[in-house]
DNA sequence: ATGGCTCCATACTGGAGA
């Protein structure tokens, strides 16, 4: 089964481009973020048109999360994070797909920092490390898929003393991300390479693309049970370079059947 | 260090992104 992950930046804005990367690639179940649609905006014709089904969770002009599967709809398991029913922000979507549990997540941007964003990104991430904890104890294939917004060690920023007070890259992120892979999370990329320069997101500024000045922020946390089916990862890099793109490229992951 | 770009909202500008 191939997995992909996919910050869209704006669902509608991109669907072209969302539709030739879903045509030529081809993954099995792909995990969306921002899509920046009310839960009515959502182009789920043209997505249908494109050979999958979807469960999504909008928000009128920011954040929004997908889950599309070209091998059966997703059974939606929620569509909030638990633990704070004040928070109205779209942000987490879970389905089980064939004995997979995904998880397709947008975790906050927390800039400016420090500030009440910032308060905000590490609030959400201490929900996030208390459910994938409630997720490994299940002890089942996990996939914890998306746009984590963390850079989490200096090679995975083009230049990270540029980061390092920003809320990408601060101690206090850093060490999130550390005490929940710590969990027994698997960093699909980083674990099939090991040392490589991977990015997933080149800003629109500065020709940052054409001079691979890029981050790597989003990731796939695998349990136990999912690490063990691991065959292949990888990034769509070249989907950047497309007329209209998003500012992230698509990150895939091939698990055995 | 700064400013650069692109989306959405419903507008001629601003917030947010990272």
């Amino acid at each position: 089964m191939k997995i992909a992950t996919y910050n869209v930046n704006g669902v509608n804005g991109r669907l072209p481009v969302l539709l030739r990367w879903l045509n030529e690639t081809k993954p099995d179940v792909a995990c969306l973020q921002e899509l920046k649609a009310p839960q009515e905006k959502f182009p789920e014709a043209a997505i249908n048109d494109a050979g999958y089904q979807a469960i999504w969770h909008g928000q009128k002009s920011w954040n929004g999360v997908a889950i599309l599967s070209r091998i059966g709809k997703p059974a939606e398991i929620r569509q909030v994070l638990p633990g704070d029913t004040e928070d109205e922000q779209s942000r987490y979507i879970e389905a089980n797909i064939q004995g997979i549990t995904v998880g397709c997540l947008y975790l906050p941007n927390g800039n400016p920092a420090p500030g009440p964003k910032f308060d905000y990104k590490l609030g959400w991430f201490a929900r996030l490390a208390t459910h994938a904890q409630t997720l490994l104890n299940q002890q089942v294939p996990v996939v914890l898929a998306g746009d984590y917004n963390v850079i989490p060690t200096d090679i995975d920023a083009y230049k990270p003393e540029r980061w390092v007070d920003d809320a990408l890259f601060r101690p206090e992120t850093r060490q999130a991300f550390a005490n929940l892979t710590a969990q027994g999370w698997t960093d699909a990329i980083r674990t099939l390479y090991p040392t490589e320069t991977i990015y997933t997101f080149w800003d629109y500024f500065r020709n940052a693309y054409e001079r691979n000045a890029g981050l790597r922020i989003d990731h796939f946390l695998l349990s136990p049970q999912a690490a063990k089916l691991l065959v292949s990862a990888n990034v769509d890099r070249n989907v950047r370079g497309w007329e209209k793109s998003s500012d992230h490229g698509p990150v895939w992951i091939e698990l055995k059947d």
